[in-house]
RNA sequence: GCCGGUGUAGCUCAGCUGGUAGAGCAGCGCAUUCGUAAUGCGCAGGUAGGCGGUUCGAAUCCGCCCAUCGGCUCCA
């Protein structure tokens, strides 16, 4: 029998051999474990996707003959297709894109495989005028499928669809350029994304969802909440935090200071240039020189990274055995000029402040340092709401050796050390081979926000590279010299990115501690003025961070404006309330809750505000 | 850096094919003293991102620059 013929109701698109994806044309047989999937299978979404996107290439060419097609696969959240058109696409241009896509999908036209050799290929290829496809099949071998849809043929590997009309709804959702296989140096193409979905139901719903996400973006609400500014007279990639953002990044410093504290960490604070000479020695002039900001001819650097200033810190004084390990941290401020095109908001800066450490210690004491900076980090993501996150362990790529720093034995133990730390805490992880960079192996967190965006969070990378750079040597029990093993690792990365990536994943609704503003007096007139000036000094002793609303608005009025404000608790007071020395208390999002005590009022910031600052 | 889009009042945005700038919110003033998501009236606010060009005349058309958005590439 035929795959398709497993395809037992619509929603069925696509089937599954041994967990692989197969032509609904192909015979299976008996012993093959085969069953039908539908969109809500990842692969299904793949085969999906991908067919919405050969739909899309089919619009393109009806409308804009003589295009040329790149590559046009599934991705995430939906799928994309590369074109080099004789004329850039128009936002008018892709509504028609869309118009067509959805004649297309009307028409409902069968889609067939099928198999061509090398020569007949490139003959195909060459009539359709497609030589960017020609150029592709150079990595791969014959036989080479084609898929059909009426007068529409695309040199691709499948599975797709039975026919158009299974896809019900499609939306065009950006375009952009891309590079020719990724490559900056290769022409320049027009990348078309967009998704699609078996009901109008579920477009809707995605549509809305990526609304909502946009609502929460951390450009928009920075500027609402007052939380940071870029000025453009003052240059871009440089955050300027305002009072909210300044408030919420002390308490994250605060808490920052004292974990370390608490584990043993030296604290530095290192200058924001150095000599030439200092990067000439870690290396940064060779490899990094045209992310560095040069002063003074050339002969000062401000400062991209703060470990060579650290190294020279800890090399100041000679080290024993038993320094280690020698931990030491800085919140240090970099400066790393970024292309111009890659500026995000807090995302992505030229200035920005790494929460930085390096720890220098031995082999034997490599496994436990990972372990208490994994356990620094799982406890500081939890604190700030993260619960899914993936663990990333980079390795070397086998391929290609002799890229990197260090020796064999050094790789195996540090990348050994890596792995038995997670093994020991019951983490699971992914291999990433080939992902390192050259100085050594490394941990990353992976963590999903509130609407399931991945951020970077903490990072541990072992380094080989800088200790032999700098010569850091201890001495040892038998009187020997030997190399430290140095990590370098972040919990936040940078306090930028973090505070950002913070304010879209709460949705700009922080947790008491961290709000800026935590708690709002709206008294109704101005005859509880004196009260609430009272209880806004209790407040202010116990380092409330609260504010009296004493506009002459109603009451509906400040209270609006406390919550589009995001101020997690508002304390309503009128006649009632002076009287019985009480508020009337209002949760943000959540509305009233009732008359409570004003003392009993204080005592309760006082224990959220400690809740949120306790040690992790 | 590259491709495309955008840049009008503090914010969000209108302004047809060139005829000299407008709304809502915010702000300020006055009135109002009010009970859980917008009280009314009034006032003020703009070198239209910058520079140059075309034109009798440019927010509008053209060029260059800057910033920004979506991506590519790179990254904390």
């Amino acid at each position: 029998m035929k795959a398709f013929d497993l395809i037992k109701h619509n929603q069925q698109i696509a089937v599954l051999c041994n967990n692989h994806l197969v032509d609904l044309d192909q015979e299976i047989s008996d012993d093959q474990q085969c069953k039908p999937i539908d969109f809500n299978h990842p692969l299904g979404k793949d085969v999906y996707w991908h067919t919405s996107a050969h739909i899309l290439a089919h619009a393109v060419l009806n409308l804009f003959p003589g295009t040329k097609l790149g590559v046009g696969p599934a991705v995430e959240e939906g799928f994309y297709y590369d074109f080099i058109p004789p004329q850039p696409f128009t936002p008018e241009d892709l509504e028609n894109i869309e118009q067509e896509m959805k004649k297309i999908i009307e028409e409902n036209i069968e889609i067939h495989r099928f198999e061509k050799t090398t020569r007949e290929t490139i003959d195909l290829l060459n009539e359709q005028q497609q030589e960017l496809k020609i150029e592709l099949i150079e990595n791969f071998q014959e036989p080479f499928s084609f898929y059909q849809q009426g007068n529409f043929c695309d040199l691709c590997r499948g599975p797709h669809l039975r026919s158009t009309g299974k896809v019900k709804a499609v939306k065009i959702l950006s375009v952009a350029a891309a590079y020719w296989k990724g490559d900056e140096k290769n022409k320049s193409m027009q990348r078309i994304y967009g998704v699609s979905f078996p009901s109008p139901k579920e477009l809707k719903s995605h549509l809305h969802m990526l609304e909502e996400a946009k609502k929460r973006d951390h450009r928009k609400l920075g500027k609402k909440l007052d939380i940071f500014g870029i000025y453009e007279e003052a240059g871009p990639g440089l955050i300027y935090w305002h009072k909210g953002g300044t408030v919420i990044r002390k308490e994250i410093e605060n808490l920052w200071i004292s974990e370390h504290r608490q584990r043993g960490y030296n604290f530095v604070t290192t200058p924001h240039i150095a000599k030439a000479d200092l990067w000439k020695i870690s290396g940064h002039l060779d490899y990094y020189k045209e992310n560095m900001y040069l002063l003074e001819d050339g002969q000062y650097v401000l400062k991209p990274m703060n470990c060579p200033e650290h190294i020279l810190i800890f090399k100041n004084e000679q080290k024993s055995y038993k320094d280690l390990p020698y931990k030491m941290a800085e919140l240090g401020t970099v400066y790393r000029k970024e292309r111009s095109g890659v500026l995000h908001g807090m995302l992505r800066v030229r200035g920005f402040t790494q929460d930085d450490a390096h720890i220098f210690c031995t082999y034997p004491q490599l496994q436990n340092e990972i372990i208490e900076v994994l356990e620094l980090g799982l406890g500081w993501i939890k604190r700030f709401g993260y619960e899914k996150f993936q663990l990333d362990l980079s390795l070397r790529d086998p391929g290609q050796q002799e890229k990197y720093a260090g020796t064999e034995e050094d790789w195996l133990k540090a990348e050994q050390a890596l792995a038995s730390a997670m093994d020991e805490m019951n983490l699971e992880y992914r291999r990433m081979e080939g992902e390192a960079v050259f100085y050594g192996p490394k941990i990353d967190f992976q963590l999903q926000d509130a609407i399931g965006r991945t951020w970077q969070g903490t990072t541990c990378q072992v380094d080989f590279n800088l200790p032999r750079r700098f010569d850091l040597k201890y001495t040892g029990a038998d009187g020997q010299d030997h190399y430290v093993i140095m990590i370098h690792r972040a919990i936040m990365g940078s306090v930028e990115r973090f505070v950002g990536g913070l304010i879209e994943h709460y949705s700009g609704n922080f947790p008491f501690w961290l709000a800026p503003e935590q708690l709002r007096i709206i008294p109704i007139t101005d005859n509880q003025h004196n009260f609430a000036e009272q209880l806004k000094n209790k407040l202010i002793d116990q380092e409330v961070r609260c504010t009296i609303d004493k506009r002459s608005e109603k009451v509906g009025y400040k209270i609006r404006d406390a919550e589009t404000s995001r101020v997690p608790l508002m304390a309503i007071i009128g006649e009632r309330e002076v009287e019985s020395e009480s508020v009337s208390l209002r949760v943000h999002q959540q509305g009233d809750q009732g008359t409570v005590n004003a003392e009993t009022l204080v005592g309760m910031c006082k224990e959220k505000i400690e809740e949120g600052r306790k040690p992790l």
